[in-house]
DNA sequence: CTGAAAGCGCTTACAG
DNA sequence: CTGAAAGCGCTTACAG
């Protein structure tokens, strides 16, 4: 844009373009003062609609915008989130907590808020580094996406820091958490091979940090028994549960173990896809069908599933959807702190496909 | 942190503990002027070794850190990287973007700089979205990782902000870039496979915007050349290439159409693991057998190569390090804007897998 | 080598 | 409803 030198802060023109133009600019021409621009810019206070329209018709043609390190500095506030994930998850294969991210981020210039990342080691190393933004005066707010140390989140709680966390939870702390609803999803699996006719349907799971693992074998029973599968419910024949991070591996060993106890298998629910995909593979390499001889689940909806062989029927969990949703509930405490925590969880939907229709 | 109160700021006592410690403070502690502290700070200008200790001694004893925000009033700058990439890209399901990220966010964390994440609509849309920070007055630099529209990438030379562009480059345009060696990894693939004795070796590829994939053909043309083996270097009928962004259908049916032309194909070089998962797929139904029959090599590692049925013999490239690298030479850039354009090459490497052994 | 002082561009009581 | 003025916490010539 091209300007014509009205204040002495305009003599630094870099190739006929003005860097700077400043809210005494934008008053001095409007003819006001710069509180009255302030006060238009901020929407706050009282400004009679005909100054505020002058104003704000000389801020658009201008193009002004304020300064947001004068605007930080002024306020004491930042406009500024952290958002804090564990490097593993953040390079994991899956796209997951990416999708959150791009979420968050999306929703974040709603606010004109700036996303500040950290990735942090994940919850099992040791030396833990706490994100260089986590004080007050960077940062109005946090989010944490997945899981991370409890020592973090005790240290953000400590510091009164606002903080949400996506897809993560810790029992026993007041936390604001944006989960997804894990047994919904497990409902709708059930609920899908039971209209299938199906009764004889396992469960594979591994034990994790994680609370949506646990959830999705209680989901498992609750369901089952909602359909009067109690017996199966309860029968850890049925069951295979280790101690191990989940992983195809897991999906391999579970179905060989449970089929070693249920030779009439029908239906296998995989605590999630990459489960689910060890779980395939195995049934290939024993000559069994899928989905003919044994129906086959997973949960995530991971980009793999789509294209496995068979396409993997799954539960889409709404990535950008809990991003969003974690900014805003973020911003609402930011706004008022003194709220009562809240869980949210967003509903997921089954998305059916080969591996399970008979 | 708990603090005897000695300076007025600090009546802003928040459950004990004081925030807003400044410079002013550290002067008073240290019996110095706060320029002298600035100075201990920034370590410009000239301090002696006595003052600087005590005034460091007493910053560390109180974990004094300026604030960002009145620095970057102050100082004109902003100590803040853009990092802008096309949401397809940071959505995708392999981690290769997140993880150039993640290497990014590592590095700028020893310029004590911040990471503002921006996603940009993909280059086919038209409607572009400026990033809401790209003025000077936000970041000091932006990283571009991935393909995005060229009007951006003008853009952004025409507002003189220091870039770097990582995995991506336009030509013609004077930019600074982080690339992969594609010519390196793909000498290495076909001196694996000649090493093997296979000579009669095809190539899959898409037609992309991307200027790695037609790096990766013209890579083959070379190294097949270097070993004699120009003829088949210039035989279309060893080649697949066609106008669609690279998938694993177009591995599919690539290694089909090539296989029509060539029955005694030994070995076929894909431009990217993902259009080597489709190859392995038609093989696998045309019941040819992965590598005894023919040998099959992606490019890229991503996750899902490692796990393939059979691992896919494929080429490393170190994402974090370009990350790394991208930030390093913005740093530069920044510090010094009339420097000659760089490209940079990281060097890549062959990870020998199952696919490719006879 | 060090200090006093101006200034960065905003916001926010306060007075009118 | 609007303006004058102080202040946010730094940096940076400038003077000594």
């Amino acid at each position: 844009m091209y300007l014509i030198i009205i204040s002495k802060r305009f003599d630094n023109i870099i190739i006929g373009v003005c860097l700077g133009i400043t809210i005494k600019d934008i008053a001095k021409i409007a003819g006001v003062s710069t509180s009255t621009v302030s006060l238009v810019l901020s929407g706050k206070g009282y400004v009679s609609d005909q100054t505020k329209s002058k104003v704000q018709s000389i801020i658009d043609e201008y193009n002004y915008r304020p300064l947001r390190s004068a605007r930080q500095l002024a306020s004491n506030k930042t406009g500024n989130i952290g958002f804090i994930i564990s490097d593993v998850h953040l390079s994991r294969s899956e796209s997951f907590y990416t999708r959150i991210l791009l979420g968050a981020e999306l929703e974040a210039r709603n606010y004109d808020a700036y996303i500040l990342l950290s990735s942090v080691g994940s919850i099992s190393e040791k030396k833990q580094i706490i994100p260089r933004f986590l004080n007050a005066r960077e940062i109005d707010g946090v989010i944490v996406a997945g899981s991370v140390h409890v020592d973090l989140i005790k240290h953000i709680m400590k510091e009164n820091i606002p903080v949400v966390l996506i897809d993560y939870d810790v029992m026993g702390m007041k936390l604001n958490t944006i989960l997804m609803d894990n047994h919904l999803g497990i409902k709708q699996i059930v609920s899908h091979l039971v209209a299938q006719k199906m009764t004889k349907i396992g469960f594979i799971g591994g034990s994790s940090t994680h609370p949506s693992i646990k959830e999705r074998f209680s989901g498992y029973q609750i369901a089952m028994e909602f359909y009067g599968l109690e017996k199966i419910a309860r029968n850890t024949q049925y069951h295979y549960i280790v101690e191990k991070e989940t992983s195809t591996e897991i999906g391999s060993d579970g179905v060989e173990a449970v089929l070693t106890n249920v030779k009439d298998l029908e239906a296998v629910i995989c605590v999630n896809d990459t489960t689910a995909i060890g779980c395939l593979k195995k049934l290939d390499e024993m000559n069994k069908k899928v989905p003919n001889d044994i129906a086959v689940v997973g949960f995530d909806d991971i980009n793999y599933s789509a294209i496995a062989q068979p396409p993997i029927t799954t539960v889409h969990v709404p990535k950008i959807e809990m991003g969003v949703e974690g900014v805003k509930r973020l911003m609402e405490l930011i706004e008022n702190p003194n709220q009562l925590y809240q869980k949210r969880l967003i509903p997921v939907e089954l998305v059916e496909r080969i591996s399970s229709i008979k």
